[in-house]
DNA sequence: TCTTGACCTTCCAACAATGGGAAGCTTTAC
DNA sequence: GTAAAGCTTCCCATTGTTGGAAGGTCAAGA
């Protein structure tokens, strides 16, 4: 099976391959007489791994260690496990992060009257110009007890 | 004021701040004789703006829009609004897209026993091995009404 | 058999945003 | 006057991915 043929039916584009290969994620494909990779199945299952992996947001780095559990048959699940926890670790604080980000500028949003005048609250903390009258005006939409 | 004081008042490294420069985002700064950079209050005002932006998670390219705007007197705050609504829906499907993934892997990683036996449901499931037998443990697992 | 188009090969560049470091000049502090 | 700290430019690396150029190969049709 050529790089073409083994990209359809995994997923990872041609480049993308000829990347991990050599990287050293996956080993190195067979060729033919004339220079074409050839793939087995096995090179093509290994490859849909790696799209799975990927789509879960596994980094290179990260399914070098997948890659490696899953070809040792004396692995322990926990090990498995634990490499999975960690990248939940890693999903939860970028999600919080972007969610502060999206938390702070829909509440700026919120407050900018979005029509022909220039006066807007997202560019004043921006600028972090009349601070104080920002968070007045903050105080008074929500006044704390 | 050379560039390591206006990196310390306005939180962007002396490295950033050469790179915007470089770019554009930022209008050339003005030298001493010697070939020091020297800025003033309003390029320092300007670069805590960017900073600014930049722990909102705006881009480059939109901190030239919201430049733009910021130093256009005339602007409507529509368009100030458009762009925090646009970079909003951005972080949205950013939040979503990480999310996904974190669930389908929490849900994975509950379903592994994390012992030291090898058998692992997360392994299995980026290998697409035996998917009928995953279902039937996940159905044995979580059995649904 | 020759041609053509679709594939393959390698290598090089680019993206976005940032950091690291080298070589060399300037300023500051003692 | 010297040494340290800070500045300059320039180049490189990162992560994962795509694009393209130059050139070889394969398959189908004339």
């Amino acid at each position: 099976m050529n790089i073409g043929q083994a990209a359809k039916a995994s997923g990872v584009s041609g480049k993308m391959i000829r990347y991990y290969e050599d990287v050293g994620l996956i080993p190195r494909i067979s060729r033919t007489d004339s220079g074409y990779r050839d793939f087995s199945e096995k090179d093509v299952h290994i490859l849909r791994f790696i799209s799975r992996a990927r789509s879960l947001g596994f980094s290179v780095e990260q399914m070098y260690n997948l890659l490696a559990l899953w070809q040792d048959r004396n692995r322990a699940s926990s090990d498995v496990k634990a490499v999975a926890l960690a990248h939940i670790d890693e999903l939860d604080s970028k999600i919080k992060k972007l969610q502060d980000m999206r938390e702070t500028l829909l509440h700026l949003a919120n407050h900018c009257h979005g029509d022909h005048r220039p006066d807007c609250p997202i560019l004043g903390d921006l600028a972090a110009e009349a601070q104080e009258l920002e968070d007045q005006r903050a105080g008074q939409e929500l006044p704390e007890p």
